[in-house]
DNA sequence: ATAGGGTTAG
């Protein structure tokens, strides 16, 4: 029993209960307490049915002659009856009105006025007969109490409801059904699971509709173990074969993943009905197991079972999960033979199928075909639309549903929310929060989480805070959106705390810890990297395949290229994005010739390359100089895939060109794109000038540059160090004018590096870090030492003769230097030194840094914003270019 | 008189 857990408390009322039941005979409930009047004529079964209707009038005319003698409450009696034989409320609530206060209604005729009132869902009435009974000083209980219930929740007033039960002693099994029930359909669950504890408490027997209900309740709260208990309690009580019970174990059990066990009740029943097939088919969708649901659609077929609306329903929404657009139409085709076409459901369920196959127009004809559409249609739609990243259809849905006086729903919301998240609409996601806050619905858990997202995706992390820290209730999906949102929109940092914040409530699942692998990578954080690694595997969190990309993500952006291949290795149904992520690993650390070799595996793989992996690829073969063989992919894509260019790959091929000293072709490249060429590519040629020292054209290229982003500080920057590098000392000056003058500021240079634990991080030209008189000392000596040993190139740098103030400018104030020799002061011996860096790394830096790895025999890993630096006995993985 | 399977989002 200790092994319960928190939820013991509620669940550990069941064992004890459980025997007490089979240990004796069955527990007779208390003698009916019947209205006084009635005679003994009534049969009692129906009474206790609660059922009036058939015997009111010859019930009446006993009562009311034994009563009064007179005929006049004969009538009364006898006539409500009858209005409410026929439905007539309004006639039998008048005469209660007239007739009620003289004492002459009988508990019976009210029994049926209130029968009537739940039939109709006619609360008001109810309310009226309630306070009539209230006046009339009438015993509330036993049958009329039930029906009293009965009303009101028939009547969607549960609140009221509930109160007249817990006020009458019922042990009515119907009535705790009724009520647990009606929790669970507005999806107060646990409202529902505290009643059913209750009532076993009370001694009410439980019958099959209770643990259909409570069933249900368990495996909508993944309430596992509860469930369990209930399931042998309800072995005990003979409800084992009993064909509605078992239908709901079988869905329980498939809610909570126990797939075998629903598979094993379901092999061993006796009495099938389609309830139990469809609930074995929807179990495996559920599940994501589409093809055994379709699988079991066949069987359905073969065995000659019969179909119902629901099996199609299921074996659609299978079609849609399988992304089979033929045999969702064959499918299509058998239904309207079958004739459940005209069903709406249908038509919902068709529509979402024909759209999750990406046929949108499909689905558009269907929607704009229905004579009758529900909520669900219109937030398919919407759903659909979000899928193809229309939002602006979406938004003009959710427009006109509104107009046609339909009220969102909570799947409407989220559907635009995510409509608008999708295709990165902040304007539209604005407008639907505005209706979200004068509707009141962003108290709404899913809904503020939903919105979180669309502001994420929108990049607009403030609005994401705003909503998250008004949000009074927060679940493991709000943390990890959050997180999410801050590790996409390039605030790791955020990330981090929030993820260390977030610890106190939660558990990380691993949906954190892909949330949180991004940022760790971005950081260049590998012992934090590291740290969830370790989690994952202490957790035995479920490393699926997005986990597993993550993590080699993560590791390739921390510099540990080793341990990624091997993680990577070890994915056996490697995805396109886990080939795209190793591939692009190499190219970042200049291994050019590996990420060629890892983009044929992939295609021996028979994994098909898309715009994405061809970008890595030549990324791969521009960074490592492979000229030949950028070309040759660029080729292939345009030719073999027929995918056409975007401005990322002109970009490689600009880089490739570029670097190999074809800086006019490259200019010239870039000028016969069919593409409008945006500041990125000419920043990637405006980089090939300075390689090559070609002021000339850097002025021209920069043009360009500055014409289109005349913000960006990075490209003063570039141009400056290209300047300084020609020892251009007035224009450098004059380029810093131009940006005091526009109020731009130089970015800050800024390098860090991980040691036990601890972040040190280095801002350049400051001098209040760690060590940094030994540092200042060791560069000092480094520095005349190269210049001693030094070539011209490195001359270069040593000898500019300046103020040190636009040195500064120009360069960029050699943080990484500072925490390279950082590294080297401090860190074990055979241990490689990582430096990450904010910025591009400085030329002089760069010598610096293989320099050093001569010297001291280490190895130094180097990231800057574009790539990693492997410094080893001297040389570069980048081959000099940066 | 109450139920068990189905569609919409994240």
């Amino acid at each position: 029993m200790s092994s319960m857990g928190k939820t013991s408390v509620v669940s550990l009322c069941i064992y004890p209960l459980a025997y007490d039941y089979t240990g004796k005979p069955f527990i007779p409930t208390k003698p009916l307490i019947l209205p006084k009047s009635l005679s003994s004529e009534t049969s009692v079964s129906s009474l206790a049915r609660g059922d009036f209707r058939n015997s009111v009038s010859t019930k009446a005319s006993i009562l009311s002659v034994n009563r009064t003698g007179k005929d006049c409450s004969f009538d009364c009696n006898v006539e409500i009856g009858k209005f409410c034989e026929v439905g007539n409320l309004q006639k039998a609530m008048e005469l209660l009105c007239r007739s009620g206060n003289l004492g002459l209604v009988d508990v019976p005729t009210c029994c049926c006025i209130l029968q009537l009132c739940a039939d109709l869902k006619s609360l008001d009435n109810g309310r009226k007969v309630h306070s009539f009974l209230n006046t009339a000083g009438i015993e509330i209980n036993g049958v009329l109490g039930s029906k009293l219930v009965f009303m009101y929740v028939s009547c969607g007033d549960l609140v009221e409801g509930r109160r007249v039960f817990d006020k009458i002693d019922s042990e009515n099994v119907f009535l705790w059904n009724l009520l647990m029930n009606a929790y669970a359909k507005m999806g107060s669950f646990q409202d529902s699971v505290l009643l059913f504890y209750k009532m076993l408490e009370t001694g009410v027997q439980a019958n099959s509709y209770t643990f259909s209900c409570i069933l249900k309740c368990f495996a909508a709260l993944r309430s596992r173990r509860e469930g369990e208990e209930v399931h042998a309690y309800l072995l005990k009580l003979g409800f084992g074969s009993c064909t509605t019970v078992v239908n709901s174990l079988i869905t329980f059990y498939f809610k909570c993943r126990r797939i075998e066990h629903g598979q094993k009740l379901f092999d061993k029943m006796c009495e099938r009905d389609i309830i139990s097939w469809n609930s074995m088919m929807s179990g495996y969708v559920v599940n994501g197991l589409a093809q055994k649901g379709i699988k079991t659609f066949n069987e359905i077929l073969r065995q000659g079972v019969g179909v119902d609306l629901s099996t199609m329903v299921v074996v659609l929404a299978a079609c849609a999960d399988v992304g089979s657009i033929w045999l969702s139409k064959a499918i299509h085709a058998y239904a309207m033979k079958a004739g459940f076409a005209t069903k709406m459901d249908f038509d919902n369920t068709i529509m979402d199928v024909y759209s999750k196959c990406g046929d949108i127009g499909g689905a558009v004809c269907i929607f704009q075909n229905m004579v009758e559409k529900d909520i669900v249609s219109w937030t398919s739609m919407i759903a659909g639309y979000g899928r193809e990243g229309m939002s602006n259809e979406a938004f003009e849905l959710f427009r006109t549903l509104r107009k046609r006086g339909i009220n969102p729903d909570v799947f409407v919301v989220t559907s635009i929310l995510h409509a608008c998240a999708c295709s990165g609409s902040l304007e539209n996601g604005l407008k639907v929060h505005e209706y979200i806050k004068e509707n009141n619905m962003e108290s709404n858990l899913v809904v503020s989480n939903a919105l979180m997202n669309m502001y994420s995706k929108c990049g607009s992390m403030e609005n994401a805070e705003n909503v998250f820290s008004r949000m009074t209730t927060r679940d493991i999906v709000s943390w990890n959106t959050m997180i999410g949102g801050y590790s996409k929109n390039g605030l790791p940092s955020e990330a981090l705390n929030m993820f260390i914040r977030m610890q106190l409530q939660f558990r990380p699942d691993d949906v954190s810890v892909t949330c949180i692998l991004p940022a760790c990578a971005s950081l260049g954080a590998l012992e934090r990297g590291r740290e969830v690694h370790c989690y994952l595997l202490k957790n035995e969190l479920s490393s699926d395949l997005l986990v597993a990309n993550a993590l080699v993500d993560m590791y390739v952006k921390c510099g540990a290229l080793a341990t990624a291949k091997l993680l990577f290795d070890k994915i056996v149904l490697k995805d396109l994005f886990s080939w795209t992520i190793m591939i692009a690993g190499f190219g970042m650390h200049g291994f050019g010739r590996e990420a060629i070799a890892t983009f044929n595996e992939m295609r021996q793989a028979g994994i098909e390359p898309d715009e994405t992996s061809f970008i890595s690829i030549l990324y791969a073969c521009s960074h490592s100089g492979l000229f030949d063989e950028g070309w040759k992919f660029f080729n292939l894509m345009r030719n073999e895939f027929h995918i056409q260019p975007k401005l990322d790959h002109y970009a490689c091929i600009v880089d490739l060109l570029a670097r190999a000293g074809k800086l006019s072709m490259a200019y010239k490249f870039i000028k016969n794109m069919p593409l409008e060429p945006d500041a990125t590519i000419w920043t990637v040629l405006l980089s090939g000038c300075r390689m090559h020292h070609d002021v000339r054209l850097a002025e021209k290229v920069a043009d360009h540059v500055f014409e289109l982003e005349p913000e960006n500080t990075h490209h003063y920057l570039l141009l400056a160090n290209i300047y300084a590098e020609a020892e251009k000392w007035n224009e450098v000056q004059q380029l810093r004018q131009r940006m005091i003058k526009r109020g731009l500021k130089k970015n800050v240079g800024c390098s860090w590096i991980g040691m036990k634990g601890e972040v040190y991080i280095f801002v350049s030209s400051r001098t209040n870090h760690p060590e940094a008189r030994n540092i200042t000392l060791l560069l000092k000596d480094l520095s005349k030492e190269m210049k001693e040993q030094g070539d011209a190139s490195r001359k270069k740098y040593a000898l500019i003769n300046t103020e040190e103030k636009q040195k500064q400018f120009a360069l960029c104030g050699h943080s990484e230097k500072l925490a390279m020799g950082f590294g080297i002061l401090r860190s074990p011996p055979g241990k490689a030194i990582r430096v990450t860096k904010n910025l591009r790394v400085c030329g002089e830096c760069h010598e610096m840094g293989k320099f050093m790895s001569k010297k001291f025999g280490k190895e130094i890993l180097l990231r800057d914003s574009n790539r990693f630096h492997h410094f080893k006995d001297g040389t570069c993985s980048c081959r000099g270019y940066w």
